[in-house]
This record gives structure tokens, C-alpha cells and sequence, in this order.
DNA sequence: TTCGATTTGTTCGTATGTATT
DNA sequence: TAATACATACGAACAAATCGA
């Protein structure tokens, strides 16, 4: 078919003018910045691919090959005859793609938290480079004790902008039901996509290594997580001490085939 | 199109019989085979898709659902024009994806390699688990220093079956050029696909603490991590030590768009 | 340098299968 | 059962990159 078809009305997508994209990576630009701008909301349907292709003029394989990104990018979900839906923090199965420390006996379980501390605070140097804030910009900071099989095994301090959270205090953090990330995406519209974590080995301070049960100079794991939304704006800055006597990181790349049995 | 056509014949795809596969799943498996038992090798191109819908009784577009995963993989290349390749482990691109020590202040840079130390010796129990290998059978185990910016930062123990990598020795390992994976290709026709790698803090022991310059005592990275090839099965244990003074793991999940500007 | 053959990339359309409601 | 939605498979046309004559 012409494309100059599609070049005009409403939301149809123009070809030959601002974009030298191909249609497909246009179509998903459209549905990510919807999905961004609260269009569709976490757990709901998006349009079935024939109304989106009407909407948008362009032919359903041209819808799917955009899906077909988002749903690899963990960002949709498809279940046939159902529909297409925006992925939640809410089940399981999205944190095991968020939480990856596990038993060195390779059994996998989810921590239980509990609030130690919440304040408002302007952010330092480094809170401040790895969100993308001005120095001093101001931070909710959360200080969280994480549990595995009842014992303490990891100490989180989490940093976000207080000009995402509006309102976030100390009853709303500690009284959520379900993950962190459920939290933000629930209360907030603001959706994980994405985390980049730098790992190193080292002495955890003093008052975490009490809270872990360390003795003192006894080697921790810190991870340093960035967390980003749908425009890869970074909105959550964590670092976690973990005792690794029992516990691990695991790092399992590339398991794409994990999707199939 | 009805798939009883492609019931008989050569190489064409059944439909009907053992497998309830979608057909590109089976095409999937196919060229997967291929690849493992060497009919197409590391750099060499595959059949172009047309000729490959002709040898499979499939259409174009089966061929090329197919090929889509295994490139997601990584584990063939496309080139617009030119043709689909069998990825190598001798570019810096794949490199990439399978060494993630990174300095603090956000530099990559390519590992200098030291061979330390080259000895045959049966598998022990952690070896022989990893490796799904009866425990004692043949290994060759590896030391090696690795520099970055000249300076030692990391030593890996590694652990392969002797049974797939016939008569290696010292000079081989330590003669070859690029990559170790790389030369697993070239010289073994074994090609790494995945790692699994499971990261803990510790104190290195006490000559490896010394190679890597670090008092006693003091927290390194270790890093256990098991290569799989093509059909999964695991080709090498490895176990590396890792200062963490001026260098990092860096663990950039889902980063599917990284193969986009 | 130009041209033509080859190969992958994009887009369209259609038909049918399978799961869900 | 019927309608809807995604999944698979086919085919066709053209665009874009590559390569050799």
C-alpha cells in the first residue's frame, strides 16, 4: 500500500515527513509515550491490534512487529484471546526479574520488608548525578530491612525525587501492600521498565553490618541500582548491602527462551 | 496454505507427526542443530532465507520468524545485503556481553590476560555438579591474571571437561589470540551462548589476595559462572576473584534496546 | 563508476488456528 | 454458540544495503 495514504488525520502515522523511522519503531514510539502519558494504566487491556491498526492506519503485522518489542522489553503482556495488556509490578513474576538475590541453594523466595526509617532530605552529589537532579534537589530517602526465610539478609537505601512522589510519607511506604514497584506504579503512574545495578564487594558501615549480623571487616555485596521509567528517566536510586553467607546474586543473561517451557 | 504438503520429502518439515511445534519453533530447532553439529561454523554465513523456505518446505516469513529469536540470542547476525551469520566470539561486540568488570568511573576497557597456570586434574564435586560431569573425571583447570589499565584486578579459576577439549595444553591457551571463548570456537568448534553467573562477597584467599594486591582480609567479588552452548549443555565452570577497589560488576538487564542508537 | 543480482528489511494483505469471554 | 483477540503461516511487493562484473 502507499504510505502517503497514512500521511494525514488524526492519529494516523505521516511517513515521508519528520521521521525517516521505519513504521513499526513509530508505532511503538506512539504506544510508549501513551503508555508514559497514562493513556493506558498498569494491568489494563491497550486496543486490540485491528483497532490500533485502524487507528493508526497502518496494517496489524506492522502493530504486532512494534508489540512484539514492548512484550520482549517486558513492557506488554500478550495472552491470546484476552488481549494486550500494560505489565504490573503486582505478581510475582515481574519481581523475580527485579529481585536477584537468591539462596546459594538455588531456592528463590520473596523478602519480607520492614520499614527502619523515612525522611525527607535534599539529594547529595551522588543521588543527584544518578537521577538527573540539580544538587540539593529534594529526596524521600527509605532505609528498608530485608528478611529471607525470617532472617535479616540485606539492608536497602533507597533514594527517589520528591517532585515524582508527591505525598509520599512514612504511612503510605510502610503500609503498601505488595513490592516497592508496585507502589510507585499503583500510587504514583510511575512504572520500572528498567534497572542498572554496579556491584562491588566491601566492609558494610558499621549500623548495617549490625542489622545484618556482621562482625566487623566481614565482606558484604553493595549493589548500586538505577531504576528507570518508560523514557529511561531515572527514578529510584538504591543501594543494598547483602550478606552473602547464604545468599547470592545471580545473574542469568539472556534467558530469553525463560518465556517458554 | 494446507502443511500436509510439507509432510514428506528431504528436508522438509513435518507437521502433523511428532511435533505440535508451531512450524517456525521447528525451523528454530533445526538450524539450531545445524549450528551445534557444525554445518554452518563461527563467522560463516547460513543459507539466505529464501533458499532456506525452498529447503524447508516454509515460507519466507516462517524462515524468518525463526532466525528472529536465534539473533535475539545472539547466536546469528543479520546483515542487511550481505547475508545471516554465525555469531563470533572475536569481536569486541560480543566481548561486550560476556566480561562485566567495569571501572568506578564508568570506563570499558578489554582485559590483558596472564596465564598463570595450566594442569590437568579430575573434577571435583562443585565442578563435576556445575559441569554435569561424573565427579573425577578429566578436567583441564586454568589460572589466569587478568590486567586492566596494567593492573592486575582480576584472577580467574577456570574449570572445562577434558573430554571436549582434546589435547589442549598450556600453549594453546596461552599462545592463542583474542578471546578465550573465542578460541573455545575457533580451535574446539564450541561456542559459549549463555553464562550464569552467581556473585558473592568474600575474603580471596591468600595467593590470590596477593596477586591482586589486596591486604588480608580485605572484601573482594567472587563470581562463579557456568557457559552453556548451543542445546544448554555447560561447557565451562569459572571462578573469579575480583578487586573492587577501582572496578565494578556491572549488571545492565534487558538492554534489548542497546542494539538500537 | 555504473549496473544488476543477491540478500535482508519493511509493509501490506489474507486465511486459518486457538484461547477467552 | 458466537464474537473477539492473539498466534501462526502464507504470499507479494518494494526498499535498502552489499557485492561483483
Amino acid at each position: 500500500m502507499d504510505r502517503a495514504e497514512n500521511r494525514f488525520g488524526g492519529d494516523t502515522l505521516a511517513a515521508g515527513s519528520a521521521t525517516l523511522n521505519p513504521l513499526y519503531k513509530e508505532v511503538k514510539s506512539r504506544l510508549t509515550r501513551g503508555l508514559a502519558g497514562g493513556e493506558w494504566k498498569a494491568g489494563e487491556a491497550i486496543p486490540s491490534e485491528s483497532r490500533l491498526a485502524e487507528r493508526f492506519g497502518v496494517s496489524i503485522g506492522t502493530i504486532r512487529k512494534a508489540i512484539d518489542e514492548l512484550v520482549a522489553e517486558r513492557i506488554l503482556l500478550r495472552h491470546q484471546g484476552r488481549g494486550t495488556f500494560v505489565a504490573t509490578h503486582t505478581e510475582d513474576r515481574t519481581l523475580f526479574y527485579f529481585f536477584h538475590i537468591v539462596a546459594k541453594d538455588g531456592t528463590r523466595e520473596l523478602p519480607v520488608t520492614e520499614l527502619l526509617s523515612f525522611r525527607k532530605a535534599r539529594a547529595d552529589a551522588l543521588e543527584a548525578e544518578r537521577l538527573a537532579l540539580q544538587s540539593g534537589a529534594p529526596v524521600f530517602r527509605v532505609r528498608n530491612l530485608l528478611k529471607l526465610s525470617g532472617k535479616p539478609v540485606i539492608v536497602d537505601e533507597i533514594a527517589v525525587p520528591a517532585a515524582l512522589f508527591t505525598d509520599l510519607d512514612r504511612d503510605v511506604f510502610g503500609g503498601r501492600e505488595g513490592t516497592i514497584y508496585g507502589l510507585y506504579q499503583a500510587q504514583y503512574s510511575i512504572t520500572v521498565t528498567r534497572i542498572s545495578e554496579r556491584i562491588s564487594a566491601g566492609r558494610a558501615p558499621a549500623r548495617i553490618a549490625a542489622l545484618l549480623g556482621l562482625d566487623t571487616g566481614t565482606p558484604a555485596l553493595a549493589i548500586r541500582r538505577v531504576a528507570y521509567t518508560y523514557d529511561d528517566t531515572p527514578v529510584e536510586y538504591r543501594v543494598s548491602w547483602v550478606n552473602t553467607e547464604h545468599h547470592e546474586y545471580l545473574s542469568d543473561l539472556w534467558r530469553t527462551r525463560g518465556n517458554e517451557p
